[in-house]
DNA sequence: GACTCCTTAATTAACATTCATTAATATGAA
DNA sequence: TTCATATTAATGAATGTTAATTAAGGAGTC
């Protein structure tokens, strides 16, 4: 059915999807103009409609790209065992690098769930987070027996989440460091917290 | 200078700001036309040009109001002594209820994080968030000594904050109750998770 | 190879709509 | 009257999208 031709038929619809990316993740949806994209292409508007029928069906199948390949490293965190505590601590470090190295996917993200109607969300968490989001709540379970498992896990990945998502705001708070961007400080920081709460003098050990 | 006069000149400006602290914080900035604010307030939208120059000085004025009030019950809070312990439970219980309370601000928050420029972002740390950050921050320096105070504010803050933005996403994880969005339940799991780490069961005094 | 034919993907031009904003004007109370 | 506040009408720009057209490559037939 699809038949790579020869100049770059492929290609083009790639470069569309990535710069659709990249735009709406910088300024969201209504922000971001079908010249806008056609013009980060170095194409006109009109030749965008050969490859997606509207601007919402770029809009979804630009959001859908940015999100689909987050599930392959993901699985491989736990293929190498390790006990629960390990597990997590990987998890967050994972967590940090990934979040901090993708911009694009953490603000489409914030965006989603902002603006995002019921249908996408929903697809979103199943298709997209379900897995992550049950391997870490098993894990939450084994670590924390008392604890909401559900409310934990979402604690987990807000607590590294906000830290990048406030970024922009906490650079002008008191005390702010270069370093506070950093993901491996901030997987250290919410590590520590997890592990110790707020007194981190009395490490438990966890390796 | 500004004259409370009969009918409701006053009261036309003050119905704006409340019906753009709304829209603005359902939709965004660019989904919300002056047309719009028009129509929810019932009049029409060169009426607007009245009371302020144009949309983004409404937006920044819908804004501000949003944010004005956020100080005030803030400051009693610490008034009435306790251990540091007990005064950051306090907080948590607060700015659950107070993020809890008003989904408007919280969104519109969430919208100048991610498009806010860097005046609007500086305005916004110095002026509104300032004050509650240096004094959590001294909280936390009480509390964890050897934890870096400026993420451990940022935690927190995120630790409550995520629960409530995630909400629209969460709702469609497995395991998801109607509690995990009341404030009460969120700040006590957060308090509980700041105090005593993961090991919910080692219970410190902190009473 | 040379001739059609179909498909793909690009272009320019144009359209209808919506938007923020302005101008001119009306209304109504002090 | 005067001032503040509202209205209707209009303007110019930007937006998503469609129409008509063109160029180019692949496939089948001569």
């Amino acid at each position: 059915m699809k038949k790579p031709s020869l100049t770059q038929p492929v290609d083009t619809k790639t470069i569309i999807l990535n710069e659709a990316v990249r735009l709406f993740a910088k300024h969201g949806y209504s922000d971001v103009s079908m010249r806008d994209i056609a013009e980060a292409v170095g194409i006109r508007a009109p030749a965008l409609y050969n490859h997606f029928t509207d601007k919402q069906n770029l809009y979804l199948a630009a959001v859908s790209q940015a999100f689909a390949e987050k599930n392959q490293a993901f699985s491989e965190l736990f293929s190498k065992g390790g006990t629960p505590a390990q597990q997590l601590e990987k998890f967050v470090y994972y967590l940090c690098e990934s979040v901090g190295n993708d911009p694009d996917f953490r603000r489409l993200l914030q965006r989603e769930v902002l603006d995002g109607d019921e249908a996408r969300l929903r697809v979103l968490a199943k298709n997209v987070f379900e897995e992550q989001f049950l391997t870490i709540t098993r894990l939450a379970k084994q670590l924390a027996p008392t604890c909401d498992a559900h409310m934990l896990t979402i604690s987990i990945a807000g607590l590294v989440l906000h830290h990048f998502e406030f970024g922009p705001l906490r650079r002008f708070f008191p005390g702010s460091r270069a370093e506070h961007e950093d993901p491996k400080y901030i997987a250290k920081h919410v590590v520590n917290l997890l592990f110790n709460g707020l007194d981190g003098r009395n490490h438990k050990k966890r390796k």
